[in-house]
DNA sequence: ATTGACTATATCGAACTGATATATGATAGT
DNA sequence: ACTATCATATATCAGTTCGATATAGTCAAT
């Protein structure tokens, strides 16, 4: 899915300025499975212009620059509905650095292992947090993409923001069970070696 | 992490071809948490080569293009694992065009819902499979980065094949146990509207 | 007979990320 | 009081990477 698909997308929840979408993306609705960065976003709402499928209205702001307020046309939300039906999702990928890193647990020093552990822990513990929709920690202002108008939780966002902390949970869960025998292991194959 | 250092720890289970690191990111060892395409993985080859950080052999074949044979010099290695105890690991990313779409669910037929919600149960049960680094479906001929040179199984990959089939555990208990919910909720939210 | 799959390298356009520039207010630390 | 740092807000660009394509031969299946 292209990151103008995922502004239309994004602007399905009501208007929004480009720096908000790039907030969704970054720690709002989509965050955990959806990534755009601002270098994309708004030379994709530039184009979504000029095609007809957003438009926006500028606000002037005092001591600050001006604001566009982007929303979708009819003919914009028709599009993305239409995607939805037509596309073939792509293959789920999933990328992580740290468990690359820990494939080559026996070439690093034990504590090293044991700190990418902890680290992965201790990000899937705050993710576990922040997916919650009905966590109300966040700021305010925030506007949630989770509500629809009448202020509830739409189902399809509760069964994704489930299903992440079910898989967040699941891995914690490993991690208590199999960390130690991991460093152990590693520890008996080094005094074997030496 | 790039593609060079990709590359690096690719060849950290021995020597190999282009063609066979683009499988251990398609197929092999790291498909489910890293990715790299032939596009970079070349470049990075010929960069490296450059660097002094591997080294390849031509195997000429008849009627076939040439082999290149990559393997890692010494100054390889050592950048390599240098590189471990440097780098802060990047954010885990993940990416699934189908939760993104599923967030959308009351806009669409609820025959896409539970078309999209048995795909995605479909491809984790495939993957879950997959992951199992002992698993012997696979052709012989792959070599598994999973092993080392006595053939035995290194326990940083049997841990992080562990985490993956854990996630993807509780990915399907979640689906079993939350789909049919999720499918009577928008229904009856359909026929309130009308 | 021809289509598709596999081995193998190489290149290139299009897309995207991450960093940077610009401008200003607010907040927090020293 | 001064100085970072963060938040709002848009915009651009270099570098990286993906995905597709080209080339070229083998092999299996239809």
């Amino acid at each position: 899915m292209d990151v103008r698909t995922l502004c239309l997308g994004a602007l399905m929840g009501g208007e929004a300025t480009g720096y908000e979408i790039r907030k969704m993306f970054e720690d709002g609705t989509f965050s955990h499975f959806q990534i755009a960065s601002l270098g994309s976003i708004y030379p994709a709402l530039t184009k979504l212009t000029q095609d007809g499928l957003v438009t926006f209205v500028e606000h002037e702001q005092e001591n600050r620059p001006d604001k566009k307020i982007y929303q979708l046309t009819q003919e914009g939300r028709r599009t993305f509905l239409r995607t939805l039906l037509q596309t073939r999702p792509a293959e789920d990928r999933y990328r992580s650095d740290i468990l690359f890193m820990l494939t080559f647990a026996e070439e690093m020093p034990i504590e090293l292992t044991e700190a990418l552990i902890d680290e992965f822990a201790a990000r899937h513990e705050l993710m576990s947090q922040q997916i919650d929709p009905e966590n109300t920690d966040k700021p305010a202002h925030q506007k949630s993409n989770a509500r629809d108008e009448d202020g509830e939780l739409k189902p399809g966002c509760c069964f994704v923001a489930g299903l992440g902390q079910a898989m967040c949970d699941a891995t914690l869960k490993f991690i208590r069970e199999n960390k130690q025998g991991l460093l152990d292991e590693l520890k008996s194959r080094k005094t074997k070696k030496s």
